[in-house]
DNA sequence: ACACGTTACGGCAACCGTAAGGATT
DNA sequence: AATCCTTACGGTTGCCGTAACGTGT
């Protein structure tokens, strides 16, 4: 067993290659970063960095070994905000995050004292990260129900069909579902957002022409139809913006429009209230239309 | 900053309901494991165990906190075991570890000193073992491409028709693949092997009657077969013992029968040669027509 | 000579186990 | 009084920083 400061002097010194800097860095002497890197390397029997008078560099064990220091410092740290209540760290889908979060991020700053932290990335690193404890508290369109995690639907976001300004679809005010069958559709790579509801809402019939991701594949597949390259189906929040300016033209869907579920999902954490729990109430409460948890 | 050793002593108080059988568990003396606490509850600034002459028992907070303990000790164990080169803990969704993997195992175990633990789990738990190295490889029918991981397609599964022994296809070598739209399948719930199986070569046109799971969805859809409740899909070597004692008629599927891709998956790590990699590497050469990494 | 990391060493505090001390039943 | 956990205490060891020491450029 072993000392987590210990595997801290070993990540201070992945990041600054070198001794010295370590040791500016972790408050330590210098030879004391030496003695806990010797006692790391006694403990798992190997050699982690190069030592190097020219900048020391990680041996292929060292760099093996990275992750692994990194969940260990991380979840000390993460174990530690459960109870001093100041900080969470949100994991947000690229959609979620960039469109629809924000303004409940803003009103959750002015009432709480929670020192907010936003990450964005797609589905499976934001699950990914959710396990490894970078995050407390995930905001998703997607989630498979493992265990160990409390997933609550948030709230249901319309879909909407774009259209380009010269479409003969623009300016309806509707459409009709079975118009959606045999379109071609824009974005609908696999692993993306709007890849999985064109997968959902369409199926296989759907034929969709791939788009070659940007930052945040709805970005891409907003200039791609304000391109003329085609539609596509996405949350009605994404679009707002460029709706209301009329660089793109959002038509509802008619006949039970689609919505997809957005998931509120933190770790199980029985009876303690953590702060991850308190924002989760926060959001719940924000919205009058919140279900139970599946 | 805290000694892991800590954190493990409040595992084996979580796990054992006293100090006194902790200490023994642990080897160290009583008054030890009261310090070791002590020390803890004084980092995290929380209390973690009512303490209580009959038992004691774990606060919300302990409670809150295990995850996280538990994470801490194994992350530290599976990284030794990087080094020690004794030690490989495999995960693997259902069908594959009960029905594929097995042979190989045995093989890996007259060829290699390692200590091997198999671990079956459905496919999003098995991730998330993965995720929180808990394992050091998986096997499973299906990944999503996250960061930080190798996967490589092992091998690919031809799937079968299973149909009971006095169903009108009984007997037949092999059957169209268009006959199979608009059937039903048995054993289609979302998240299992079976289900995701049906979802892709079916698509949503294939109305499925939902089975309720027993242990393995696998086994309960061979019995539902065979109570002749319907007809099902599954991967040729689950069928294989079945089939050869005639319990159940299996039946490959013509013009292009699909395949299913099987994943081998472990962690990126670098130049340095871990024993997750040898086993990886064991299982591709075990096989001729294995295909690089997606 | 200069910058790097290592070794040597002295002192302080951490940390163990043993033994004695409450508290609850 | 029988268990439980906590506190007290002494000896050992761990672990820090300072200072002196190789080593490569």
């Amino acid at each position: 067993m072993i000392h987590l400061e210990r595997v801290a002097t070993f990540l201070a010194l992945a990041a600054s290659g070198g001794f010295r800097e370590a040791a500016k860095r972790t408050g330590l002497s210098q030879p004391t970063v030496t003695q806990h890197l010797k006692w790391l390397e006694q403990a798992l029997n190997v050699t982690l960095i190069d030592r190097n008078n020219a900048g020391s560099t990680l041996t292929p064990e060292g760099r093996a070994f990275l992750p692994y220091a990194e969940n260990l410092v991380r979840t000390y740290d993460r174990a530690r905000a459960l109870f001093e209540k100041n900080s969470i760290v949100i994991g947000a889908s690229s959609n979620i995050g960039i469109y629809l979060l924000q303004p409940y991020l803003k009103r959750y700053k002015e009432v709480s004292a929670h020192k907010l932290e936003l990450i964005i990335d797609d589905n499976p690193a934001i699950a990914g990260k959710l396990e490894r404890f970078e995050i407390d508290v995930a905001i998703m369109e997607w989630w498979d129900h493992r265990p160990g995690f409390a997933a609550t639907v948030w709230l249901q976001e319309e879909l909407v069909v774009i259209v380009p300004n010269d479409h003969p679809w623009a300016g309806m005010r509707g459409i009709p579902r079975k118009w959606l069958k045999g379109q071609d559709f824009l974005g609908g790579e696999a692993g993306t957002g709007t890849g999985r509801l064109l997968q959902e809402f369409l199926g296989k019939d759907a034929d969709t022409i791939g788009v070659s991701m940007q930052f945040g594949s709805t970005e891409a597949v907003k200039n791609a139809v304000r391109a003329g390259l085609g539609i596509s189906l996405v949350m009605a929040t994404a679009i707002e913006h460029e709706s209301r300016n009329g660089e793109l033209c959002a038509i509802p869907i008619e006949e039970m429009p689609p919505r997809k579920d957005i998931y509120v999902i933190r770790r199980e954490c029985g009876t303690h209230k953590t702060p991850a729990l308190e924002f989760t109430n926060f959001l719940l409460h924000q919205n009058s239309q919140h279900f139970s948890a599946v």
